[in-house]
RNA sequence: UGGGGUGUCGCCAAGUGGUAAGGCACAAGGUUUUGAUCCUUGCAUUCGUUGGUUCGAAUCCAGCCACCCCAGCCA
């Protein structure tokens, strides 16, 4: 792709930009893992994947690419309670929808729990863990606080033979959840709570997704994720900042382990290439304005029925944002032009919309769709012709052919195209006012007709036909706007949806501040909006002209008629005027 | 009040001692049979702040201020 030999130019003169692609360049410079890049993007199989995880992934596989390295996917799935599998299938496809291609076999931190079992048994040998009897509530209380230290657990100094007999009973099933705990021996003293003897294995009596009931203990993220790297030869283990302050625990966990032995048990294989421990980098995650991405309020929204479903196009999930009719190439336009950096920001969310424009405004072809409609009647124009238009399904890109469009004697415009009372610099259809049919005549509008109630019944027109593909004799005529032939229209059912949160930065400190924080106009429905029929037959990403970019959800069905999210609305400058 | 971080234009973000990239947003023009796109132009004498070092500092040093993270047998 474009982007990548971009940053290839860029890796080549010694320009990488951002701290990760230029430590990773010094560390390439140093041969410090023999010229190897292997990342890996870990998630947890409890929830789908949202835009902040297109971040990680974009920049985890990306790496890869350009350095010509590899990633791998690994579900970090060391906590049963949480997972299920319908999330680990979810996220696979997110991946590939996006793009992108794992290396190897799809990898389960629980695919080492015997390997992680036995490294555990090595802690416990050199009196680096141990067997604790204090219950979950003890043990907090034991850690201290921010500010003071902790108290050693009186088990601390059990003798390893006794831990470790303890361990294998625990292995075994014989203790009930929350017993016992195997705790790393480290300080209690420690400033960094996370060393104060953190716990290594817990007693879970839970089915897991992928290894079943083989298993009654669990191994922690802390013990487990370092090691899977090293098993894996991960060289950079990039992850988020609320991770830095575990840094040092991921380090001491693989510092007293035994090197050989974990790099006899690592993928690297008969491989020339050298052990090299790997490191953790962090970034800052991706916050987005209008938005939010906690796990924790996603599910409220799906689970109190404020959105459809993790799909609901509204929800900022990869699988909502496809629905939505975002592209992977927008998605991933967005992650690099956001950059990655350390400073916690706030992305304003226009900057996502400008990707998916960019990208739709280059690819989508063009159709006309009338989302109110409004009946016109072209006077001169005979009721039995048709005349049949051939427009561009592009206007820059001829190379995208042309499409058929009917034109009869009455059409459907949108009823905001025509005013009796005009604002100021309104160039649409006036009373005995001109205007361009989009690709077609410049007609005058010489009568107003009325239903009973006085509104606007139907619009009495008549046509040009001196101005198809020109301009008319001495006037200009400055409006164009989009119509359908009446009789050939498709109806179809339009969702348009909106930002889910009125608020510029969504800070809710409960589900319910989350529901009252919520756009009650973030979704409507139009039924019987007219489209040009063409556009039925295939593609499912439109520009609908002067309207917005929409595309087909052939998962929805409204009545018998086809249905088009709007992905998003054109830019409008008179709009904004307005 | 312990520890770990972060502060460069309204929002992101380059920059790593030699005199502030780029994108988004915004504004003003131009082109246009989409009030779209596209094009042009403008948009930080200044890098949280105060001092210091230096011929020279966003970059080095010190103090101060603001904000974020950490006391799950979650990840």
């Amino acid at each position: 792709m474009n982007d990548s030999s971009q940053a290839a130019a860029a890796l080549a003169t010694g320009e990488a930009s951002g701290f990760i692609r230029q430590m990773i360049a010094r560390d390439l410079a140093r041969g410090k893992h023999a010229g190897r890049v292997h990342t890996r993007f870990p998630p947890e199989p409890n929830g789908h994947l949202h835009i902040g995880h297109a971040k990680s992934i974009c920049l985890n596989f990306g790496i890869a690419e350009e350095y010509g390295g590899h990633c791998n996917l690994r579900f970090d799935d060391t906590n049963p309670l949480k997972e299920s599998q319908e999330f680990v299938d979810a996220i696979k496809q997110s991946i590939r929808w996006l793009g992108f291609r794992w290396h190897g076999e799809v990898r389960y931190s629980s695919s080492y729990f015997a390997q992680l079992h036995e490294f555990a048994r090595q802690l416990i040998g050199k009196g680096k863990a141990y067997v604790c009897a204090l219950s979950p509530e003890q043990i907090r209380e034991y850690r201290g606080s921010l500010t003071e230290p902790g108290t050693p657990s009186p088990w601390r100094d059990r003798e390893a033979r006794e831990s470790l007999a303890l361990f294998e009973r625990m292995r075994a099933g014989e203790f009930a959840d929350g017993a016992l705990s195997l705790r790393a021996r480290i300080d209690m003293a420690s400033p960094n709570i996370n060393m104060r003897d953190p716990v290594l294995y817990r007693i879970r009596h839970a089915a897991h997704h992928q290894t079943g009931t083989q298993w009654p203990i669990y191994p922690t993220y802390d013990y487990t994720h370092c090691i899977s790297d090293a098993l894996e030869n991960i060289t950079h283990s990039l992850c988020t900042l609320e991770f830095e302050d575990h840094r040092p625990l991921y380090d001491w966990i693989l510092a007293n382990l035994d090197l050989d032995s974990l790099s006899e048990a690592s993928s690297l294989g008969d491989s020339a290439a050298p052990f090299v421990l790997p490191e953790q980098t962090e970034f800052a995650k991706l916050r987005l304005s209008y938005t939010l991405l906690g796990k924790r309020f996603l599910r409220a929204l799906v689970e109190g029925g404020k959105v459809d479903g993790w799909d609901d196009p509204r929800m900022p999930t990869l699988a909502g944002m496809r629905r939505r009719g975002y592209t992977p190439g927008a998605i991933r336009n967005f992650c690099e032009a956001v950059g990655v950096a350390r400073a916690e920001s706030v992305v304003d969310i226009a900057m996502l919309e400008h990707a998916i424009r960019e990208d739709l405004d280059h690819n989508a072809p063009r159709a006309m769709c009338v989302l109110r409609p409004l009946k016109v009647v072209l006077d001169n124009f005979p009721a039995e012709r048709r005349q049949v238009l051939r427009l561009a399904r592009h206007p820059k890109r001829p190379e995208l052919g042309e499409r058929e469009v009917p034109l009869t004697r009455e059409l459907w415009i949108e009823s905001d195209d025509f005013s009796e009372s005009p604002p100021a610099g309104f160039k649409r259809l006036v009373a005995g006012g001109e205007v361009r049919l989009r690709g077609a005549y410049v007609i005058r509008c010489h009568e107003v007709l009325r239903d009973e109630s006085g509104g606007i019944r139907e619009l009495r027109c008549c046509v040009d036909f001196d101005t198809l593909g020109k301009r008319p004799e001495g006037r200009k005529v400055k409006g164009v706007i989009h119509w359908v032939a009446a009789d050939e229209a498709k109806p179809v059912e339009l969702r348009l949806y909106d930002r889910l949160f009125l608020h510029e930065n969504p800070a809710p400190k409960s589900v319910a501040e989350v529901f009252g924080e919520l756009n009650p106009d973030s979704f409507e429905r139009l039924e019987n909006c007219m489209l040009e029929p063409a556009a039925l037959d295939g593609g499912e990403h439109f520009q609908f002209e002067r309207v917005g970019y929409f595309v087909r959800d052939r998962a929805a069905v409204g009545n018998g008629a086809a249905v088009f999210n709007r992905t998003i609305h054109l830019r409008d400058s008179w709009g904004a005027v307005r």
